[in-house]
DNA sequence: CCAAAAGTGTTTCACGTACACCCATGC
DNA sequence: GCATGGGTGTACGTGAAACACTTTTGG
C-alpha cells in the first residue's frame, strides 16, 4: 500500500488526437491496445499523468513513448470524466490533439509492444473507451481553428506549393476551394514567403514553393491582424 | 489510511469563473477563502471532485454550494495542472465558465460561512492560486465566443431592449458600436422574437422589448446559418 | 505532341461601415 | 417645453464568389 489518502480520487490520464496529412486525406494516429480491457481495439494514443510532470508534458511523454514522436503542434482540447469511461475504475482524461508533418515521421509509429497505425479519420475502426467521441471533438476543433489560425502548416511539409496548401485545406475543411480565389487570398494575407525553389520530379510543370514566415506573422498578429481563410 | 492506490495520484478540482452583466460592467463572482492556503484571499468558486460525479455535474454542484446558483450556462474551459499551482499538493483543475442573470441573482452569492461578492472584471482583487491565469482565459473565451454563438443572451434578462442587448456586446468585447448597424444585423438574423411589450418606469420613450427566438436559432442552425455578430 | 498541372484577371454582388436627425415619453 | 434615449435609411467601398484559358514541363 505505496500511498493512501484522506478520499477517493479519479485516476487521471492524457490522450492525444494525432492528425497527419495524406495527399488524399486527414489521418490519425491510432494505437493497437495489447492489455484489457479493449485488447485488440484500436486507440488513441495515452497514458496515465504522474506527479513529476505538467499535464502538456504528460500528454508530450506519452506521444513520445507510444509513437516516437516529439517536438509537434500539441495543444490541449478538453477534459473527459464521465463516469463510466474506463471499465476498470473512475479516469478521467485530458484530451489532446496534435499536427505532424506525415512525411517526415513516416514509419516512425511504433515503439513499445503494441501496433500503431494511421487510419483516414472517414474510415475509422471501432475505438476503445469513448476515444471516438474524443476524435469527433478533436476533428471540429481543428476545422474550426484552421480557418483562423495558421495551425494547418504543421501538417505540411516546410516548404510546399500552392496547390499542397490548397488541398490541405480542401481536406480539412471537406468541401472545395475555387484555385485562382484561393491563391489570391493566401498571397495577400503575407505570410506566405516565396522561394526560389520548383517542386521535384513531377511529371508536369513544376510548382514554385513557399514557406510559412512564421516572423512576419507574428509582426502582423501583433498589429492586431485577422487571419482567415 | 482509508484508501490506497498502486501510484500516486493528483487530487482533482473544479472551478468557475461565473460571468454577470451590469448596466455598466462585466462582473465576476468571487469567494473569500476562509481557510489556507490563500485565507482571506478571494478565490474562484470550487472544490475537489467527487468519485460518483462527472465532471460537469461537480461544476455545478460546487457552484451551487458556494454561491446559490442553479441552471446556469456552464461550459468547459479548459484544464490547468501547473505542478506548483496548489502548495498543500498536486491538485489538477478543471476550470469551467458561466454565465447567469445578474437580475435574477441579485444577492443570492452567500450561501456557506465564505463571503462572495461580485467584482468588475477590470477591477479586480489579487486572486488566489492561478486563478488570475484561469480568469484571464475564460475572459477570452467569453470575447472570442459571444460573437459566434448566442451566448450572451444568458447574461440578458430573459427580456431585453435592442439598446441592451447593444451595450452587452459593447461592454464584453470593450468596443463601441453602431447604433443603426448594430439593430440592422441584430434584427437581420432572425433570432430575436419581437414582443407587444416595452419597458416600464423609464423617464423617456420605453423601448420595444425582445426575447431570444431559441427555436428558431436552432432551425437555422440545422440548415447550415453562420452567425456573427 | 500529348498529358498534366501551374498560373493568371475581371466582373458581379453582398455586406460592412460611416453617418445625423426626428420621435415618443415622463417630468 | 425640455431632457433623455428610441428609432430609422442611404451612400460608399471592400472583399467574397463565380468563372476559362494559356503556359510550362516531362514523357
Amino acid at each position: 500500500m505505496p500511498f493512501a489518502y484522506e478520499h477517493p480520487r479519479a485516476a487521471m490520464a492524457v490522450d492525444c488526437v494525432v492528425f497527419g496529412l495524406d495527399t488524399a486525406d486527414l489521418k490519425v494516429l491510432l494505437i493497437q491496445r495489447d492489455l484489457d480491457p479493449f485488447r485488440g481495439r484500436w486507440a488513441l494514443p495515452g497514458g496515465f499523468l504522474r506527479l513529476d510532470e505538467t499535464v502538456d508534458q504528460a500528454a508530450r511523454r506519452e506521444l513520445r513513448e507510444e509513437t516516437g514522436l516529439e517536438r509537434v503542434f500539441l495543444e490541449q482540447l478538453a477534459t473527459f470524466g464521465d463516469l463510466d469511461r474506463d471499465p476498470r475504475e473512475r479516469v478521467v482524461t485530458v484530451a489532446h490533439y496534435a499536427l505532424v508533418r506525415l512525411s517526415d515521421h513516416r514509419v516512425q509509429a511504433a515503439t513499445d509492444a503494441r501496433d500503431a497505425a494511421w487510419f483516414a479519420v472517414d474510415d475509422l475502426p471501432t475505438l476503445a473507451f469513448d476515444h471516438d467521441r474524443i476524435l469527433t471533438q478533436a476533428l471540429a476543433r481543428l476545422q474550426g481553428k484552421v480557418r483562423w489560425q495558421p495551425i494547418g502548416f504543421e501538417l505540411l511539409p516546410e516548404k510546399f506549393s500552392l496547390t499542397q496548401l490548397q488541398r490541405m485545406y480542401e481536406i480539412i475543411l471537406e468541401r472545395p476551394l475555387d484555385k485562382r480565389n484561393f491563391r489570391k487570398k493566401a498571397l495577400a494575407l503575407g505570410i506566405l514567403q516565396e522561394l526560389d525553389e520548383v517542386e521535384q520530379d513531377v511529371a508536369h510543370r513544376a510548382a514554385r514553393l513557399y514557406r510559412f514566415d512564421e516572423k512576419s506573422y507574428r509582426r502582423m498578429v501583433k498589429d492586431g491582424f485577422h487571419f482567415e481563410l
